[in-house]
DNA sequence: ATAAGTTCCGTACCATGGTACGGGATCAAG
DNA sequence: CTTGATCCCGTACCATGGTACGGAACTTAT
């Protein structure tokens, strides 16, 4: 059993940021034994998950959506998330990789002739 | 020469939207010729480059040092900023990519047995 | 020349995802 | 049994990237 400040540290983020997931829903608020709120191992588990879900893209909001599904059983509504955000990150990621050329391409031209001109705008020309 | 509601038409955004990059200098204002401002292709040329420079995961300050960039000649520093955001990139992808594998064996997995468990939290379990 | 549609400008407001503050309670060590 | 570290809780504040509002000036079409 954990304080916040533990949960916090193995979570990695800071204790008002528990306390604002907590505020969100998103994390639950322990009864206080005597004066001091305990976390389990499920605390974490969640805490984590919302990390890694926050990587994926997932806003805090969907986020709780997938939480409540994790403890129920609808299993279409979470393929449904899932999937659309797949199709989401499919997306970011061919236009990040876009972007991505188009910058090796700015430091190509900029690594040249260090007096010749330096077109940023030209760079994400169409 | 357009009017900031063409401009805006132009570059897909609404006015409010270019005088809020205005207010954060990363575009100019000219001056207003008898009453109203006229806009030429320059000022759409940077429009269109902000937009593009976002989806490449800059921020409005980081844009702002591109154009300044743009307009002199410091090359090792545009050069520097690229590079940095393809490191960025390269790892927001890697990332991304991960995510993207966890969501596939969660729709994979909830896919199944419509009655069984469907074990969210574990898509994302290390 | 009048009405409708834009523009101008300052200011206020919004969502997202936190971060900080302050005063009192509680806990752990010495 | 005091001292220092945490915890609790409400409330306020922050950055980012916009979006909205309202009244006055200007433009355009009829």
């Amino acid at each position: 059993m954990r304080t916040i400040g533990q949960l916090a540290k193995s979570g990695g983020v800071g204790v008002e940021t528990i306390r604002f997931y907590q505020r969100k829903q998103l994390l639950n608020t322990p009864s206080r034994a005597g004066g001091i709120r305990r976390y389990g191992d499920e605390d974490l588990r969640r805490l984590r998950f919302i990390r890694k879900a926050q990587t994926a893209g997932f806003s805090l909001e969907e986020i709780g959506e997938l939480l409540a599904l994790d403890a129920g059983q609808d299993h279409a509504r979470a393929r449904e998330l899932a999937v659309n955000r797949i199709a989401r990150l499919d997306e970011q990621i061919a236009e990040m990789s876009r972007a991505r050329d188009s910058l090796t391409r700015l430091a190509r031209d900029c690594a040249g002739d260090p007096a010749g001109p330096c077109p940023i705008l030209a760079a994400f020309e169409v």
